[in-house]
DNA sequence: TATGAATGAGGCTTCATTCAT
DNA sequence: TATGAATGAAGCCTCATTCAT
């Protein structure tokens, strides 16, 4: 029992990371990484600024811790919103309604879109789906990711890695400054296209 | 004559300009943008730290005319072995070849790979390749470019400037973690699954 | 008894501000404001550039917080020997004694003179004279002046703060030249025609 | 003839010290003096840098300069407002005449206003009065104005300077924070109060 | 654990002044 | 005379990090 319960302390030790990584989020995405100091974020969140250095390593500690928690949320979001869906058998339209499920989430937070993307890059994706102090456990990976577009489906990708990749590279790339600045044309037209790429890229790597 | 000949003292401007435009780009790509302080630049061009700001404005303003300066460069030169190949007539086969030669200067270069890549988005490249006291006349730049794809073939898009878009920022992404890391795999193994999918792209995108 | 005792830390900190007080006013008063630099004040104090800030915005703040300091002091002084003074019945005369008594501290002080009366003026004397931070409790302020106007006499000013207002302007301008350069004439000579001017403003003013 | 004739490079160069005049003066009222540089002043007037100095010793000199031209200007304004008056028959009056004048003045122009009277004290207005090479031939001096009150009146002052600078000195202090302030009243409140006071001053003065 | 005062290196920028042209 | 490129000292301020409490 003793081991379910948590002490006040371990509460509110908990309570003060928490307050510490939501502050910091929002001063990333509103004044930007560089210009947030430790200062902000330990004022901000009603902490010494000793304390910062108990929890975190440095600025980008937390934020690439950052990254990997909404990164995840993001993810599961989408994954659920595929396990939802109900014309979903072909591996195509379930990648297609993942993709377009993340898009949505970006438009309605560009902030976070403007945050993730500009640290995004494949290292830090896979280094933080693999960080299990801030991945929770059950949540979307990508270990599940591949596992699932094996044995969910008779097709054959030549390199399934491969061509993920290139998908989410691909994604992200465009909708960045189509959602931020609707160039070189709002999100919503280029989302027709941008979907028949995915599918083009898919057919052209099965076996 | 008189108007050909240039005065010592605008030689010696020109001079101390691509001196801190060498120095800077040289700093940037090795300790890194944030990490290199203006100090450093003029310190290395041997210059005093007021004559660095009779030419730039700030740290943030040399830095994009240096993306502008450094990416027409590299198209140019990707123009060029375009335009002397001999089997590229079809549209795919040259977008193809300039997507190689591209991928290959980088290859040489991870340094401006790393440079250009981390500072590069749209805006920054139509801005760049607009901005006449960097690009050199004659050289490649967008319009033109644009130009080039309706004149030269029969083939038409629904909408060239998504596809060109959606095939930059495939190629960008995916290349930068593959040249660098050789993660997912490296690019020798990346360019034949990269090329089918920027053929399927625009298969796709035909009208 | 515990809260009377200060921690270390709180005398410490105590006694940094009083150091950081002394050379600024050491330094404003002998090289000038403008030519006095925070790198001067903190390497004069004995501490780092940093500690500057933990206890002021800027060079401006710490200087109106030293003439409200100082102001404070001055007029304290001259309250008090108003308050001892015998004969000093009349209205008039305690405005004479008090005026004196100020005259006095700046002949004494002449350093202490330029520094005041170069950044006095009427705005600052009132918002220094109400900031609690600075002003010592049951000292001198402007307010109890008033007051003790309106209580200690039965004559009836039209409008008491004016003739103050313009005593003081008159004061403060002719010492400063007479005073520094003995301009038009040494400050002894320009006393008796001071203060009858001072009666006569008075007098001028009465209801 | 040829000493009368100006040559044509004497013109240019009355225009250019008039121009480095003219926007000195807009600079210091407008942004301040310490913020202004001698870059603002030589780009705002379209002259070299280097040919400030052909002109000025230093920022210092420009203004030093200007207050006496300027100051010169309101006192000759002033000084003819008196002699166009009729009923100025007595000293008094016509003192309180001027002083309206000058204070119209300020009130009219309160960027002056500022300017003068953040660098106004008994030293620069005797020096500035007497140099011939910004004073106007014929206008309005000091000498003349002791020189005047001598001849024009039966009235004996102890101390005739004195007497003027008292006054000088009532009037500058309390006009300006009255004027920019209104401050402890605006200046329309002060003005009976303060002609009262003068009047009480000279009768004071009075042998 | 938690605090927050103190540090001081180091960043950016301005500007009076000089001097070769 | 006139120019304006170049200088570099000097100013202000920030901030990650430490450590005594």
């Amino acid at each position: 029992m003793a081991g379910i319960t948590k002490s006040k302390i371990e509460v509110k030790k908990q309570h003060k990371l928490e307050t510490l990584y939501n502050k910091a989020f929002e001063l990333f995405t509103t004044k930007g990484f560089s210009k947030t100091s430790i200062s902000d974020i330990v004022s901000n969140a009603g902490v010494a600024k000793g304390t910062f250095y108990l929890y975190f390593k440095d600025k980008y500690d937390i934020r690439n811790k950052l990254i990997a928690k909404k990164g995840q949320e993001i993810c599961n979001k989408a994954y659920e919103v595929v396990n939802n869906s109900e014309n979903a058998d072909k591996l195509e339209d379930r990648v297609i309604i993942f993709t377009d499920s993340v898009i949505n989430q970006f438009v309605e937070d560009t902030l976070m879109l403007r945050f993730i993307a500009k640290n995004l890059n494949y290292g830090v994706i896979h280094q933080a789906l693999a960080d299990e102090t801030v991945t929770e456990a059950g949540g979307f990976n990508i270990a599940k990711l591949y596992q699932h577009v094996q044995e969910t489906t008779d097709v054959r990708f030549k390199s399934p890695e491969i061509a993920i990749y290139m998908i989410v590279e691909l994604v992200s790339g465009t909708c960045y400054t189509s959602i931020l600045e609707e160039k070189p044309v709002p999100i919503d037209e280029l989302k027709p296209h941008l979907f028949e790429a995915i599918r083009a890229i898919m057919a052209s790597q099965i076996i």
